[in-house]
DNA sequence: AGTATTTCTTAACTTAAGTGAACGAGTTAA
DNA sequence: TTAACTCGTTCACTTAAGTTAAGAAATACT
């Protein structure tokens, strides 16, 4: 596992044997269970959460009712936002999927990143690379419609329509599952006809 | 206007006269006028905008129609996606207001962050920061109805809706001109009945 | 295995967004 | 000043999503 974490970083930068023994001393690694749940809404939090195996995702509970708004799988990760400005969280965060995860704090970053400057490079490197694809993904779901918005998870994340229920995924792309039922007929339907 | 430029620096890292004079170095005011496109499909660019005074736009131009993902105002600035993987651009982006813009690209980036460690942290800090109010804006946008989108607006920006053309505000909220001006009507109605 | 619970689908009905067209106000250009 | 355009709004109609409810299928529990 931890030879999956340095592979991922290799990608950044470079470790040295001294970060990387600095990295491992932080203990990092933790398996959950699924149904775990790291986070709730109304808590205050200081951990991230990177995952090395599994599935986490986040969701709102809205008048009683979920509403997922993301998920995290392999060599993805939050920083849930109550993390950064200190309040209290808006969401969920949970395990959809037994997992091993990263979990660190921000003091841990700070530390590490006014050790190694490398750090601070790979984190600079990292949100730059994460932000442009939020920004994608945003513009993609934007100008889509929500039958366009499946067909093309079904292109790019082909697997996330199979290990995700359905009324998760539903408000992934923004309707209610009945109505992602219905899309995925009308679907059928089209291709058959 | 450079008063104005390290202000807003001065709220991530503090710089030297040596920083400031680097950074001026590098001639990176401009003025556009109302209209002039700084990025259109198809080109490659290096350039990064950033906005002291007026107001850019990003669209997209989708079997004809244009599709509006986002303005940026004062103290917001935008990376374009062609140029930081290299490719031609799938959008537009375009002066919507006189404006006063910083221009820059990647080697100026590159070069003053290697230079200076500050700038480093600095772009850490902001995009982690920019990263953290994309998911919150993409969360908010996902759990939201195109009528909760605008009054939600109409909350936090209320400018924009005063300074921006509606069939652009009705992309930037996922709809058509034709619904945003019928949600603003119904919402009229449900205030005063 | 059998029961309980959760999840997925279907259906009928309601509501809101998409579409195509038309009109008026405001702007620009000849 | 008129003609051409752009933009915002309204209307009638179509299409798709929301809602409520019911039942089937899958999963978890004992």
């Amino acid at each position: 596992m931890q030879d999956i974490l340095f592979d991922f970083i290799s990608k950044y930068v470079s470790l040295t044997e001294e970060e990387k023994n600095a990295l491992l001393s932080l203990d990092l690694f933790h398996s959950a269970k699924k149904g775990t749940i790291l986070l709730k809404e109304g808590q205050k939090s200081q951990e991230n959460y990177f995952v090395l195996k599994g599935c986490i995702r986040v969701y709102y509970i809205v008048d009683g009712e979920e509403k997922t708004t993301a998920f995290y799988t392999e060599m993805e990760g939050v920083t849930p936002h109550c993390a950064i400005n200190e309040t209290y969280s808006e969401y969920y965060v949970s395990c959809i999927e037994d997992s091993i995860l990263l979990v660190s704090n921000s003091d841990m970053g700070v530390e590490m990143n006014s050790k190694f400057p490398k750090f601070e490079i790979m984190c600079r490197m990292l949100s730059e690379e994460l932000l442009a694809k939020k920004i994608i993904d945003f513009d993609e779901f934007k100008i889509s419609s929500p039958e366009q918005r499946y067909l093309n998870l079904l292109q790019k994340r082909p697997d996330l329509i199979q290990r995700i229920p359905q009324y998760q995924l539903a408000s992934y792309l923004g309707i209610k599952p009945q109505s992602l039922s219905r899309l995925k007929a009308r679907i059928l339907e089209k291709s058959t006809e």
